[in-house]
DNA sequence: CACGCATATGCCACAAGGAGTATATAAGCG
DNA sequence: CGCTTATATACTCCTTGTGGCATATGCGTG
């Protein structure tokens, strides 16, 4: 699970990310937003921080998660090499 | 592997796609060209086409490949969501 | 310091995907 | 028509990821 791209392909993790883009929040608002067991929350953050799609800090027992969007860029540089595709073929539908 | 990010989530896959930006090839082109086995090409190919990442002509003895751009771009929609946190940081930096 | 809440981790079982090898299908060509 | 080239599929093995459950850790509070 090295590439940025195995990290999103989960489903469960790209819903945290997207909860994310509002605002920071703890596992236990992730856990009741999403509808997932606590310790599945904590798993994909796990691999979410390792791979460096967010980081945490402490607030008292909870940690707080926010996003870290280089990651994700990387993903959007990749995509790049597509984009001239999109035009062309609404060029081609014109 | 039903998700387009499940899709191109296999380095391999996107090494195709990356390949069929240029011009649509053959499966025997773009075995040479990435040096995977035949069987791992069609295979592969298989699925980017099932998932619409793909389409394909007959030419003789020959199927050639070529780029469907829909999918990548639901990819790069789900994307936008985030753009605006690179600005941001870009921003912050300043 | 005992208890409770918030979060992390360990272990297990299950499922799914990918590679390799062999084989099938299909078209062109002598 | 038999042979060769091009591609697809079947089967098996192996690896890896994910969820569930139980448990550990850590901090705050009475």
């Amino acid at each position: 699970m090295e590439s940025a791209f195995e990290i999103i392909a989960e489903p469960n993790r790209r819903a945290i990310l997207s909860l994310l883009v509002s605002s920071e929040q703890s596992v236990g608002e992730i856990e009741r937003q999403l509808r997932m067991a606590q310790p599945t929350v904590s798993k994909h953050l796990r691999v979410l921080r390792d791979a460096g799609f967010v980081e945490s800090t402490v607030d008292a027992q909870r940690r707080l998660y926010r996003l870290k969007p280089e990651k994700l860029q990387e993903v959007d540089d990749w995509l790049a090499q597509f984009r001239r595709f999109w035009s062309a073929h609404v060029d081609a539908l014109e």
